[in-house]
DNA sequence: AAAATCATGTAATTTGTTACATGATTAG
DNA sequence: CTAATCATGTAACAAATTACATGATTTT
């Protein structure tokens, strides 16, 4: 139920095509949510079954016609009362880590690479999440509050990312270590 | 595939049995993968059928036998082998961020209570990484190779664990002024 | 001409959760 | 006698991934 309701908060604010929320869950929200076109599509026709979503058609010029979706009342009434739903324990799940326990002389470089390769990763996602704090939470105190949320899981999501990469430095040193041995 | 190799790195030291296994994964390898005992006994079969497993029952005194599986040479080399595949990035999945998104108001206090028990949480879990770090990690340099990738996993379950501490103090705090506004 | 982006979908499979089921032993 | 722990499983359902599918437009 939970894809459900993160893309509903996804229109909160902006009506949406299935490919525009996409995009979305790959950039911004994706940072606490992931889910792929096939699955986005089928929510939204479940949510639209369901009258939580109203579509509509817009025609553009040079690209084909989209499907945009926004909420109705009913869709703004359960996306409210879900907030007070038992939250589920996320499933942790890091197969990077896993690995880690497998650590030998033979993969270290392996491993070390791999790292390596997350750390850029989190560091061009980090810089795009800065960009964002700047031009829109610069001031959190004068938020309206529904935005003071959003600030802090976006505080969450760098606050994460930062200390990946401290734990990346201190990972990679310790594998070099491991390598030259 | 991972749910498989998560399993056997699980049983790299020790034979365990489905029970046993649940239990790890709850605790220790749960900070970095989680599994319930239904999905692994399921798994245990279908390693054990591809001979990447072997099992045997061990009688008890005062409780149930047991079935105790251990690493085959096949599931030692196809375990090795899983460490070069690719890695897929994690789905990151967090009810709450995305709750914390539907901020208002009327749900701020519910909210803050739920980043509340989750740092109680958190602390808990801390303390048990802790003790483990003592024991058993109090001066890495001297660990074998693989410990030392096992302890640079626990170094990012409590990296992440602490700030995840420091940012539940900024929500409340946050939470705490739009609550009284 | 090829590749990338825009746009939407279905089908098959795998993975994960929830509910149901059993039965013994131990601690309060 | 009640609850908790030990121990293992099946079945139904929900969620997610992978593969397949189409077709227009824009950029290189």
């Amino acid at each position: 139920m939970a894809l459900a309701h993160a893309i509903m908060t996804a229109l909160i604010d902006d009506d949406l095509s299935g490919y525009e929320l996409a995009k979305d869950f790959e950039a911004s929200l994706g940072f606490f949510w992931h889910a792929s076109h096939q699955q986005i599509y089928q929510e939204l026709h479940k949510l639209a079954d369901r009258q939580w979503l109203n579509k509509r058609e817009v025609s553009q010029s040079g690209k084909p016609n989209k499907i945009v979706y926004g909420l109705t009342g009913a869709g703004r009434k359960a996306l409210a009362r879900w907030v007070y739903d038992k939250t589920r324990t996320q499933a942790a799940k890091d197969e990077l880590l896993i690995k880690l326990y497998n650590l030998s002389t033979e993969n270290a470089r392996h491993l070390a690479a791999e790292i390596a390769e997350r750390r850029q990763q989190m560091m061009r996602t980090l810089y795009l999440y800065e960009k964002v704090r700047l031009r829109h939470y610069a001031d959190p105190a004068s938020l309206p509050v529904r935005h003071k949320g959003v600030y802090l899981a976006l505080l969450a999501g760098m606050g994460q990312g930062e200390q990946f990469l401290a734990w990346c430095d201190e990972a990679l040193e310790l594998l070099a270590a491991v390598d030259s041995a």
